[in-house]
DNA sequence: AAAGATACGGAAGCGAGATTCCGTTTGTCA
DNA sequence: TGACAAACGGAATCTCGCTTCCGTATCTTT
């Protein structure tokens, strides 16, 4: 039934439960018996979501040698998926914003990752020495409404956001 | 009447027409009477924002000397509004994504007006060369998304932002 | 001051979706 | 194969906002 990740990626949160069901080829009661509300559905793909890339961003910390590239690829990434996913673009708008709520532990988690790849970073001298994780779900809800508004192209405002994330004295 | 200007900048597109009548003292007939549809009202408070700012950049346009301080106002000035009305911020991410719809003129007026900004700038050489006028509703867009999420410290983000719109080769 | 016109307020009507319920189908066990 | 149980499907139900409508209050005109 997780066909139900193709509704919500196309739809966001406006996603409808018939929708859903359709694509899943059952009826909505069916829907139902596998997830109490919708809300719960959602919750469910996104927590999928979050561990993809928290995944994804471990990967970067253990086989990514340049902390820049790291970092590069980590805001790739990320627009990548929203850009084939409203829900998640929704979920980080939510995560930047009160940083509260369920999932707080893979948020945690997901920061303390994003961390590791900033400390390295400033290290290196390769990003501005005021930039700090919790900045990340900020930026990557910018980058996120870009993608959303033009659906192309948004290559070129992630490479603009990355070069001011460079230190002050360009290397 | 247009003290339901109140309640689309709390609630954006989701204010509510019986909470605009609460706001206005009046009856949601009497609101009705005045405008057709819920659409109509929001359109015509976007369009006095438009207003707004357009008159707000045409003043930079005449009266601000400095091209690089001039893209910087704007962009503040933008943002500071957002920060205060959810429903302009929606209006931005409309106008960046298809550049249609209504209003087409006031749009159209508004790129004018950033183009001759840019023009200077990038004459100036103060900013890179690849920016152009219809970045500019991506890029409010974006600082949007950040404004709205985390409702303090978006001028961090903003510089950063400014940062990233300077030449490749920094003064 | 009375008749007619105009503006009001807010309850009733609707449409869109989420959620519930129950008759039916499919699968299991003896 | 027959009885019982679990899983289905999807119509009926509920909720929530937008929009419409009508009896009442206010203002104009003579």
């Amino acid at each position: 039934m997780e066909a139900a990740r193709g509704a919500f990626a196309e739809h966001g949160s406006e996603a409808q439960m018939e929708d859903v069901a359709r694509r899943a080829g059952v009826g909505v009661g069916t829907v139902y018996r596998h997830f109490p509300t919708k809300q719960a559905l959602a919750e469910a793909l996104i927590g999928e979501r979050f561990d993809h890339t928290i995944a994804y961003v471990r990967g970067l910390v253990d086989d990514e040698p340049d902390a820049w590239r790291a970092l590069e690829r980590c805001f790739e990434h990320c627009a990548a998926r929203q850009a084939k996913d409203r829900a998640w673009a929704g979920a980080l708008v939510e995560m930047a914003g009160g940083m509260m709520g369920p999932r707080e532990d893979q948020k945690h988690e997901l920061l303390a990752l994003l961390d590791t790849l900033l400390v390295r970073a400033r290290a290196a001298g390769v990003v501005r020495e005021d930039l700090v994780a919790t900045d990340m779900p900020a930026l990557f809800c910018a980058l996120a409404s870009v993608v959303q508004a033009g659906g192309d192209g948004w290559r070129r405002y992630l490479e603009l956001l990355l070069d001011g994330l460079r230190p002050p004295a360009r290397s």
